[in-house]
DNA sequence: CGAATGCTGAAGCATTCACTTAAGTATCAT
DNA sequence: ATGATACTTAAGTGAATGCTTCAGCATTCG
């Protein structure tokens, strides 16, 4: 409760599923219509346009109709958006323990530092 | 359903809640009890703890009990795991573009292209 | 000891999710 | 125009999610 963001909330929501993460993997070798994408997948056309909903809701995927063929791409920029949120908290980790070892290494050869007595 | 990969479902359905995420940002600054995470939160004690679960399950966070007293901490290798994975998608995605650069580089005096004047 | 602390577990409940089927609309081919 | 293709929309269902409350159980403190 203390920020909101929606987007980072939609995003790891949606790459949270198998098949819609197959579908990222999929339009990542390249643009594809609706049905092309659902090929692979053993599930009614109008589950896959339902994830394809979640995906664009989410940022990761952008797509537009040409005659009767919809056509989706990935949008690169909200994969890195997710990529640079686990980035941050990952190094944050690090130059804690980086701090942690200088401190440790800075003490230790004072073991004591008469803090009471 | 061409392959499975659970501890990837996991994580990402993990990293989908605001506040589960915030619970990820605190771990990052270092470990923390249960009634600790709890406190930014206004929901119930039980509600954390299920949060938490979530966070066990997916491998992103691991605690021990001493006393009654129960300590988290995040496992940076889970974390890394899901960067790697979308770092992986982007980087296909960019391969591709720069392949698709090449080609029209290369065909770039080639007849007709209906290319904007 | 008994009370406070810190967590644990189970049950319940409203909402959301991941599908399904069925019926519809728009486009393209013949 | 007819039919096939490529979605689109709506409604429904069972399971999972995100909470809640209440009751229990060790551990630590006075």
């Amino acid at each position: 409760m203390l920020q909101h963001s929606p987007p980072l909330d939609l995003m790891f929501q949606a790459l949270a599923d198998p098949a819609r993460r197959a579908m990222v993997e999929r339009l990542c070798r390249g643009p594809a219509s609706v049905s092309e994408l659902a090929k692979p997948h053993s599930m009614s056309l109008s589950a896959v346009v339902q994830h394809l909903q979640v995906l664009q809701a989410s940022g990761l995927v952008r797509s537009q109709k040409a005659g009767r063929v919809r056509t989706c791409r990935i949008e690169p920029k909200a994969l890195r958006t997710a990529e640079q949120w686990i980035a941050e908290r990952r190094t944050s980790w690090e130059r804690r323990l980086d701090r942690l070892g200088q401190f440790l290494a800075a003490h230790q050869d004072e073991p004591d530092h008469g803090s009471k007595s």
